[in-house]
DNA sequence: GTCAGATAGTTGGTCGTCCTAGCATCTCGG
DNA sequence: CCGAGATGCTAGGACGACCAACTATCTGAC
């Protein structure tokens, strides 16, 4: 047994990532603890980032699934896409979008549209709501979430570098 | 309107991220263009880890979320601790360890005690065959996401670098 | 010693994700 | 031109995360 437990500092918190990487190391899976440590680090950094998103886009009334569709569309040259275009550009399933797209319909930010070539097609029209929605709900955004992302300007780089990477490993695109 | 949606070159897919920073420049938004990359680089890097992990755990019968409970009691010194410190490590809500536990427990992976001097509170208690679980669930956990993590060693130790100071300012630890 | 407030855990509800299964429609080979 | 397989979307269900509200118990101030 590893002393690490027992040595605790009151008043310098450990980390507890990194204590699991030293366990990890310990146990002799050293092969695989940085690779724990990375993909640790990642869930939690997800978990952190998604509620300062969640909080800011709240008083605007959407979640961050459905912003994404919004920005979507308001980026699409048209102001609409099918439905399987928006599953694939935001990487999700099929029925995330269909939920998504109803709650956006019911909120009265988009409305569905059928698919002037294809009868089994979807087109999903952002409606002005939602284009005004989309503006307002990105300034909050910009200003207290992605202004101030936790990190410096070259971590964020750096960040978004070997993210980038990571996703190219993995077909992401 | 920029060109940038307009050149596509069949063949040499874009990254959705890269454009999507493109557009935040080109919309003015250039001081929050790098924290919006830096952000949804980490929504898309935790979802394709995600699924790698659930897919490697599944045929073990359990999830990344009952996984980090059995490994947090696994390493602990009497293999077993309250739900409050659980849900205080694990950094998450007092129902989702609920949740957690109560699958485990239906699972015969561990057991709930009552605490022996707090009768409010609860102790969870690793039993054998959830040693046994935890150990080979690491083994694969370990051979197929954690040991090719789809970065280079270097970069998973820079990963872990900005993620922790993300951590840190966000008061994680 | 007692009572107000804090803490531990659960229940019930919302939301996002995925999966399986299903229907409607399109496409293409024979 | 017709039928098999592919594709687009939706319904229903499982699971994890959160919140609000609730019960039981503990703690500390008076």
């Amino acid at each position: 047994m590893s002393p690490v437990t027992l040595t605790f500092v009151p008043g310098l918190p450990l980390d507890p990532i990194a204590e699991a990487r030293r366990l990890w190391a310990a146990h002799g899976w050293r092969d695989a603890a940085d690779g724990m440590a990375a993909v640790t680090s990642l869930m939690r950094a997800h978990q952190i980032v998604l509620a300062r998103v969640e909080a800011a886009l709240k008083p605007h009334g959407v979640t961050f699934a459905r912003y994404e569709v919004l920005m979507l569309l308001y980026f699409s040259r048209k102001g609409s896409l099918p439905m399987s275009i928006i599953g694939e550009r935001l990487q999700v399933h099929p029925t995330s979008v269909t939920n998504a797209v109803d709650r956006l319909e019911a909120a009265g930010l988009v409305r569905r549209v059928p698919h002037p070539d294809d009868r089994r097609a979807t087109v999903v029209e952002l409606l002005d709501r939602g284009r005004e929605l989309a503006d307002a709900a990105t300034h909050d955004l910009n200003a207290t979430v992605f202004a101030e992302p936790g990190i410096s300007r070259r971590e964020a780089g750096t960040l978004i570098d070997v993210l980038t990477e990571m996703r190219r490993d993995a077909g992401d695109f």
